[in-house]
DNA sequence: ACCTGAACACCGTTCAAGT
DNA sequence: ACCTGAACACCGTTCAAGT
């Protein structure tokens, strides 16, 4: 005799995206997903194959997100703007897609593809289609590196972080840009 | 009656130093580590407060050998070669110190500070005294960028990583220097 | 004074048994 | 066809008991 669905994939990715930013990754366990969509642990792999699966499919959809963010945005400033904003709104989910560490699956590779799009897009009308790729992987270093520091606290000492990154953004923006 | 002490703090630190790079920190556990000292996991209590204290001890280690590395480097592409030089050599210590995500525990301030005065040194004769710390914040945000994305894979997909690096040092070498 | 086995609370994961 | 309790192998950590 059958049994209703208690919970779908889609409900088991969110709820464990929730976890991931107000827990950490270390609170993302397979107990307290299942708990939070009312269900015990075993059941989730019914929809999952294992919590490595379940922490890729929340960095999967978090990068997507991101990308579709990125999109439509043309300026550069800009684009490292939405890139900073996205980290501060979902610290845990910019870390994990950005700086996955050893133990983490990263994302597949097709996830990246979409918000690496929007970057070699802007870089192209900047430095020129010959140094597109170096330069979207300047810009797109910078900021990723510049937002990680942030979020670990590395600036926590002194200085003005807002002024650290308008200096950046102006400065790679005209050091990758054609004369 | 008095038993003869079986290892050191020391031997604990750097046992987990090299796990930690064959093994990733996961591959830490508290019984990997014991068994490779010759003793039981309990006994590790006795020189070490906590798995996360001797993790953040890894991390401290390790950035105070960085910053050892980068003590005498003047010439602002060599201290970037160095800094990469260390992220190839010992990747999973690099993410931990570069990117600790939020398990991890950071390395204490201190420790960073050492690894700074380098940096900061390279980008205040670069820069001018004014603009110092926005430049190597600039400088160090890029470098940390993309040698984390490097080690993570981000750059698999094509395209020359050196040419990449080469491209990004000059450029960004270019825009925090003082006209 | 250090070391150990045993124990506890927690994980991820599997699986037979329920409905 | 999905859900569950029970079980297994593993963690980190504590602690009484050994020497």
């Amino acid at each position: 005799m059958p049994t209703p669905e208690r919970t779908t994939l889609d409900e088991i990715v969110h709820t464990a995206s929730a976890l991931l930013e107000t827990e950490g990754v270390q609170g993302v366990t397979m107990q307290a997903v299942a708990e939070r969509v009312g269900v015990r642990a075993p059941s989730l792999y019914k929809r999952v194959h294992s919590r490595d699966r379940l922490i890729q499919l929340v960095a999967e959809g978090s990068l997507s997100e991101l990308a579709r963010r990125l999109e439509g945005v043309d300026d550069p400033r800009l684009l490292a703007d939405t890139l900073r904003a996205f980290g501060h709104e979902r610290p845990a989910a910019f870390q994990l897609v950005m700086s996955p560490g050893a133990e983490a699956q990263t994302a597949s590779a097709q996830f990246g593809e979409a918000a690496s799009a929007s970057i070699l897009r802007v870089a192209s009308a900047l430095a020129g289609p010959d140094d597109a790729l170096e330069a979207a992987r300047t810009l797109t270093a910078w900021a990723v590196g510049f937002i990680g520091m942030e979020l670990n606290g590395t600036f926590k000492l002194g200085g003005d972080v807002q002024a650290a990154w308008e200096f950046g953004v102006a400065r790679i923006v005209a050091a990758i840009t054609l004369d």
